[in-house]
DNA sequence: TTGAAAGCGCTAACAA
DNA sequence: TTGTTAGCGCTTTCAA
């Protein structure tokens, strides 16, 4: 590997040329540019961006903790992220945290080490670590937190809006004619249930359907786990409590697909016995029969959004602290007006 | 941000000490151990990991190039190479190409400029990019190319046994009485469909089925885009063709989907009517009505293995070169006997 | 338009 | 067990 010694040393002039001609951050005579260049040809000279961002303090490259991989919705988003990026010079460390806040913890202390200019967490661990830290780290360096919120004013939050998603679709189904309606959960107490549930007691409370209890006893209110297989079980388990309803809302399409199944199972059909709704819109929804009516999260825009604002925040230009994208209502087959 | 001079100023020891206190690299003792640690912990200290890569000429980081990070598949690649490499102290920069030849250049640049320790390349583009650019490559820093395959023997090769795959898929096919197999690629001229097609007509002519033609006017071949919706299409349109087989082979689980939604759409029950197969096993296959019969390509050690090389090869420990691994036939309910 | 030299924060050879 | 010093490859003052 050659370095700029040498390129400088080949082309007959001294290293500060060199480092102009690169940079182009000062004229250069054309002649000189030629014999650099040429050099560089010869020698097969790459800039070696290590030193570079040591002198410049600034790497160019934007850490992102994603909590899964592998779980459809998060491969979008870092993509939208991604792509603002590379078009703006920067590069992306991605770490997977498994979405443990500890792991969360140590990509963050990692990234801090490696001198990134700016940090996005997916799904941070708002549950587990506290608004310090948060807070702090926002001191530290930029930093963007996507598709969660907890009340910060300095903090540049970018998230759907879920709580009236699920609003708008229990409103759907409230328009439909169903009067009983019961909401799967996919954990007990997450910011992202909790969320839905607000948006889901809010339509039904719009029509004067909310029942007075305290949340213990929600009897319209089951807790899965957002997977489609404990989802089958679970209402399979509880076919008695479910016929009791004639449609089902879902916190994620797997439970939807779940339920569906279950349903089926239990001889009954969609969205002929029951309306199932669904929630993210996957891509399996729109491949599914029936089609899953869903809330659409807008993934896409969530990325490329948050891309833009971490790129902004390096740049120091201004940037909206709290930025909420809107969901929109997927209709597709699974939901029917209810029979009288 | 403090620097390791600030530290030794403060614990009042030279910056020597400090580096051997935290790099364990020679004795230090307790208490000026204890004294540098203080200091540290007062300072919230980090070590600068880009000078500190400057010097060591390694920064403990390594590059992968993904053709498409929405794809489900790649997912789950990226998460068995990540697991790896960050187990043993190693971050991934990653890099979507879009599948596009010129980007995966691009970024193999870059990642050389950025001094990354390897390069792991997903689905590497050897259509549009020479062998020469691999080899040379390859003699430059570690590399490992997964999911293709070329005649080296120099490079680190993990792919899956995808012609073993469409063999061992069209025998059970075979074995369940069909004689009119349709195949559905995904792409004219790639690496991947000429890899499936050649397991398919390996089975064909081992039952004496393959008929002797050119490749142009092979008739039991459709040409797709591995898109559910075109799929659907092209079925539609080629209904007539389509007839005159039993059974329907498909290079990847979504267009299998499109197949069966474009059947049902004529009328058609699969498998009643028709069997259908699919390849990829993705998570959609498991959850979809009928459940898809398919090959499952064994992702997660396609990663797991793939990122075990690169970091053996970084330490120059000694790797196979060309690690083929089983694909599996996964049996669910779209294929069935054929009818008398 | 060009060059010499300092220094980014760290490690490691050499010396004590 | 500790410190002095050179230097990793680059950018950037300062001076010419």
């Amino acid at each position: 590997m050659s370095n700029i010694n040498d390129v400088a040393k080949e082309a007959g002039v001294s290293i500060t040329t060199v480092s102009r001609y690169l940079n182009n951050s000062y004229p250069v005579n054309v002649n000189t540019k030629k014999a650099i260049q040429e050099a560089i040809n010869k020698l097969n000279y790459k800039p070696n961006a290590i030193a570079r961002g040591l002198v410049r303090k600034k790497t160019n490259t934007v850490g992102i903790i994603v909590p899964y991989i592998t779980n459809m919705f998060f491969p979008e988003v870092v993509r939208g992220i991604s792509d603002q990026c590379n078009a703006k010079g920067y590069d992306i460390i991605l770490v997977n945290s498994n979405s443990d806040g500890f792991e969360e913890k140590k990509a963050v202390e990692n990234f801090l080490e490696r001198q990134v200019d700016g940090i996005v967490i997916i799904a941070p661990k708002i549950e587990k670590l506290p608004p310090s830290f948060y807070r702090k780290l926002n001191k530290t360096l930029p930093l963007v937190l996507v598709n969660k919120y907890f009340n910060d004013k300095d903090i540049v939050f970018i998230y759907n809006d879920e709580r009236d998603g699920a609003f708008k679709a229990t409103e759907y189904l409230l328009d439909l004619g169903h009067k009983n309606i019961l909401f799967i959960s996919g954990s007990e107490n997450s910011y992202s249930s909790e969320v839905k549930i607000k948006g889901f007691n809010k339509a039904l409370k719009s029509r004067g359907l909310l029942q007075k209890k305290n949340s213990e006893d929600n009897d319209n209110i089951l807790i899965s786990d957002y997977t489609s297989e404990n989802t089958f079980k679970l209402i399979k388990s509880n076919m008695e409590h479910v016929r009791k309803h004639s449609a089902i809302f879902c916190a994620n399409d797997l439970m939807a697909i779940g339920v569906i199944k279950a349903l089926r199972s239990e001889g009954y059909e969609v969205p002929r016995d029951f309306s199932v709704m669904g929630f993210d819109d996957i891509s399996i929804s729109a491949l599914y029969e029936p089609g899953i009516s869903t809330v659409s999260q807008n993934i896409t825009s969530l990325g490329k959004v948050s891309g833009d604002a971490i790129i902004k925040l390096i740049s120091k230009e201004d940037v909206v602290r709290n930025q909420v994208l809107n969901t929109s209502l997927i209709i597709r087959d699974s939901c029917s007006r209810i029979k009288e």
